[in-house]
DNA sequence: CATGAATGAGTGTTCATTCAT
DNA sequence: GATGAATGAACACTCATTCAT
């Protein structure tokens, strides 16, 4: 019955974790004690050390965990965008930027926020949080390049700094709504996706363009 | 040390926000004890309560100092704005980005990293953080609202999403080259002032374009 | 070791409340540092905060300790004083001064007496102090009304006056007693009981003055 | 011109005692703090140390000056005495309890009060304390034993036992306005007199009653 | 396995005292 | 002589972690 008993396991881990990032979004980290995971989990300071060696283990466990998140999301995105290079940078804006309308995802981010600012000191964190931006900087600059390559992006645009640029339209905005919670996704979204147009123009578009011209 | 003068005292002030800046920028808020910054002043506990009430207080003067400077940027980059919507953008854009360049000013972007996530949880951070951003984002909605009354700026753009997503990209790049100080300014800068250009054409490439379309 | 019961809790209380009160009686309250007692209960820090939430409350708990205990006293002075105004007044003085011979209960006094001074700047304790004192007063103007209603205490006397007199007697041997431990309780009872007798003669003395007058 | 700068010495000290006075009297010796006192005298740290030693120093100073203040009253009173005993123990009495009419001297009670307290633990103040009473108890028990001499006193009254217990009926009334300020001085000097009338009949008492007796 | 009482190094802060000016 | 900026040891209290039960 190992089976059984790794499901409780992760079951447990599970509610360790959640209670953290409960406690984490609304204190922080470091006001956050590990008196105050143990009541919102409602365990025993033992219990916890049973799963997790220490409170940085468990941030470090909740990271890893927005990072596989983040990645599932990226490949996600990745499978959706086809032929059209506007059609799939729409699609990781969207992928990215939707999920915010959930109040259980920006409590989310707001963990996120703080780990941002964690990871300016702990190598480790560093190390997730560069990775978590490595994969989709890395298909964002492969569709700017496959975009270039076929004509719909400007052949002049550097397709690795473009991808840093999209993926800093996302912390932002994750950072403004953070800090005013009423900030809307919708118009926010929108004009990423004019922009978008504007660099990569969609393949109806650049058509009716082609025709236009002959 | 009887009766001092101003200067001195805020020389003194000057000194402690420093160290504290260069403590904080190093370890974060609370991993930074107030020893740290008593060594790293040269000056002793009782020293550094004699200029600031608290800790918090300390960081609420970095918070203070940060905004000012950058309220400072805001307005010089403002005052070279003319009647040129592209070269407006690019000038904020610049007074933004191109201190980054600076490793003294990257050093001082790790607090603000740190005052980002300090913010989610300190109402008066949070205040001060929300300020910071709320000229910027009404300069730029201003300048992008001029421009689609001069006609150079699409009419159907969002002037305020638009805004906060420019200050997004000084923030998303900020927080990557905080992680990663090797990325660098230029290309970034080079590929904003792209996109500037793909949605607010210059006003000389407007003019050759009207000429080419006589 | 989990799960302690309600008896070995109230134990480590006491453990730390009279470790407290042994410092208190050799340094004062101020004097006393929480390591002292830390030390003197043989804890650590933590121990002594999982009991007591502050310092303070370790010096609340043993004013209220202390004014227990006079209730106490008081109680049982009232239970033994049967219809003779004299004999109860000296129950009452004896159940004050009696315990003085004690070299543990003189120093519980000690504490005592930093707790007259500290009551003049706590309010709480301040409170306490009032209390503590207020039962028997109202206990010794009953007593002696009640002799004026049946002839044996003058009817001219001040009665709630005259209880505070004999409450002052206690507090004022207690004083001198702290600061000069050789002072004896015996002979100063003695005489307390001997202007007893002048102000209420006992019932026997009585009886013989008025066989005397027929 | 050493007497005037004598003088003027005299009336720094002054100023630094009634300031310290007025500060240890709202909030005890130990939350007093030595920047407290500097304030309230309008002088600087250094111009303290120049008249006193350190904190305890002041607090010894403000315990020699309730001390001589003391030795004053008593030996006032002492000269008032005359050959009546009665008379002698009225004037002691109102010697002591008649200024606690004063609201000014009430608060340099509340001084006295942090003494006591304060004796306990600093053999120094001890000593002043127990001398503060020596005097005054050597005097009544004089008293008491030149009435015994002369049959105004009973003769089997302890003698010092009884004067511990008059200042005791001091030291009590004080504490208890300390804690209690709306308490009234009359009835409760009052009282004491008529006690002290039960028990040394005044002079023309004793003459009547001798006249009766033939 | 779980519990929760206990630990103790470390935290922000205070304040009596000193001494360069 | 006077000033008040500076000192630094000490303080009350916290909290991540341990381990006896």
């Amino acid at each position: 019955m190992p089976k059984v008993s790794e499901a409780h396991r992760d079951a447990r881990r599970q509610q360790i974790l959640d209670a953290a990032g409960a406690c984490f979004a609304r204190e922080g980290f470091h006001r956050t004690t590990m008196d105050d995971i143990v009541r919102a989990a409602r365990l025993s300071p033992g219990a916890i050390y049973r799963y997790f060696p220490s409170k940085a283990a468990i941030i470090d466990a909740i990271a890893a965990e927005r990072h596989a998140r983040e990645a599932a999301l990226i490949a996600a995105a990745a499978a959706d965008a086809g032929d059209d290079t506007a059609a799939a940078l729409h699609a990781i804006a969207r992928a990215f930027l939707a999920p915010l309308a959930d109040a259980a995802e920006r409590q989310r981010r707001r963990v996120g926020v703080q780990l941002w600012a964690e990871a300016l000191r702990d190598p480790r964190l560093c190390a997730v949080a560069r990775a978590g931006i490595a994969r989709p900087r890395r298909l964002l600059a492969a569709v700017l390049r496959d975009g270039q390559r076929r004509g719909s992006v400007p052949a002049g645009l550097d397709a690795d700094a473009a991808a840093r640029a999209m993926i800093a339209l996302f912390q932002g905005f994750i950072l403004q709504q953070a800090w005013e919670p009423r900030v809307a996704v919708g118009p926010y979204l929108a004009t990423i996706e004019a922009t978008i147009a504007a660099i990569a123009p969609p393949a109806t578009a650049r058509q009716r363009e082609r025709r236009g011209a002959k």
